[in-house]
DNA sequence: CTTTACTTTGACCAAATGGTTAAACTAAAT
DNA sequence: ATTTAGTTTAACCATTTGGTCAAAGTAAAG
């Protein structure tokens, strides 16, 4: 198979990049990363991961040196890309309107674009609750902004007063939940051919409005 | 050990059950049952069924032929469980705000006592759609009485309109979301010792307010 | 007691699977 | 050209795993 070499001349002894199109490591992380989304930790197999990447079995050990390793890999990746980047709507004031609105906006794209991965998530965190653990460290990954937005505004009543931490919980479930049970709905509530999706593309606007109800926000604004 | 044999003396030629203070076959099943449970099909080893029901992996195959087949067993029980028995609530005239009062007490109760059983049919539905379409027939669960009750309710300006399956999924999912998550959530969000059991205590009375406020429906009545 | 029919077991098997190793290969550096 | 260091492969291995089978066990029926 054709193999190109682009030199990065570097000082020291980093050699280093073959890099071709696209590296084999880089390859295999995608490889790996579609198989173990569909078939989860225990089901996947390194055979298939090389297969799906063109390379050879022993590639993958040589890179990532054993399953387990690989798969931390790239849970942990999937696993902060599941904490979708607010920070750029807490720019200037938060309103929490505005917050909510894009909390839900932003899941409903993420996971349009990647509906494997709350299952993935869900089925790691349970088979290894210790190790998601050391992970949600690693990422630095805190809640606690879009909480004291959220706070901040109940005690203004602004809001219907409950546990914010509740209404985050009820907001991402209710983006999450048709996702992960996709499956099922094709069959039991949209079986008509299409209407799933139509479905889908009004929920980010119908959800908002069920959550401004329940919070008793206002549902239209500007 | 100690086997003893009871007789049901029948006529035909039906002896079967050398029951016992509890079958083997059904010790098998509830072995079964718990390991699918914690591991999910691909991670279930049916050695580990055969020693938490304190047999022979032969005597496993012996009664359920293979996994599949032992698989589909206790998912076809577990999937109708899902089905929460709404049917109670239907005699008399059926009111909007009690069913669904009934339906997120039917959940949350039924996720207390089973909590793996979410992310159980969620990995079998990803596993094999094909099947689940085909247990779905087989169960005769039709959510549209359900449905129908809620439409009613909406074009009679009782309630709020909306799609009244976005509704159903709406409450499902936050019934089920927290337990799915709740590995995640105890080192998350409710980090103190018992502190998610607290939540969970009052989750009943504060999804159904969620729920009302969101629908237009009165949160107290009597 | 003997037969009958179900139950239980230990030994065994073929296939699959994660992982290893030594050798071949490739391209940059000397 | 030779060395050097990373890359790729084929062959191989040990273990696990789902599954089988023939033999032994057991209680009720004849």
């Amino acid at each position: 198979m054709g193999t190109r070499h682009n030199v990065v001349p570097q000082g020291g002894k980093v050699r280093k990049s073959t890099d071709r199109d696209e590296s084999q490591e880089e390859l295999i992380l995608e490889a790996a990363k579609r198989v173990f989304f569909r078939k989860g930790y225990a089901a996947a197999r390194m055979q298939e991961i090389a297969d799906e990447a063109g390379a050879n079995k022993a590639l993958v050990h040589y890179y990532f040196r054993n399953k387990e390793k690989l798969f931390h890999h790239i849970f942990k990746s999937s696993f902060k890309a599941f904490w979708p980047s607010l920070e750029s709507v807490f720019v200037g004031e938060p309103d929490v309107r505005q917050l909510l609105k894009a909390l839900i906006s932003l899941y409903v794209d993420l996971l349009e674009k990647m509906p494997y991965l709350p299952n993935f998530i869900i089925t790691e965190i349970n088979r290894d609750p210790e190790k998601v653990a050391g992970l949600i460290k690693e990422t630095g990954i805190q809640p606690e902004k879009l909480m004291a937005v959220i706070g901040k505004a109940m005690s203004q009543n602004q809001m219907v007063k409950m546990d914010p931490r509740e209404l985050i919980l009820n907001t991402v479930g209710m983006c999450v939940f048709p996702v992960i049970t996709r499956p099922l709905l094709g069959y039991m509530l949209w079986p008509d051919e299409g209407a799933y999706e139509k479905y889908l593309s009004g929920r980010k606007a119908s959800l908002f409005a069920f959550v401004c109800r329940a919070t008793g926000l206002e549902v239209d604004k500007n």
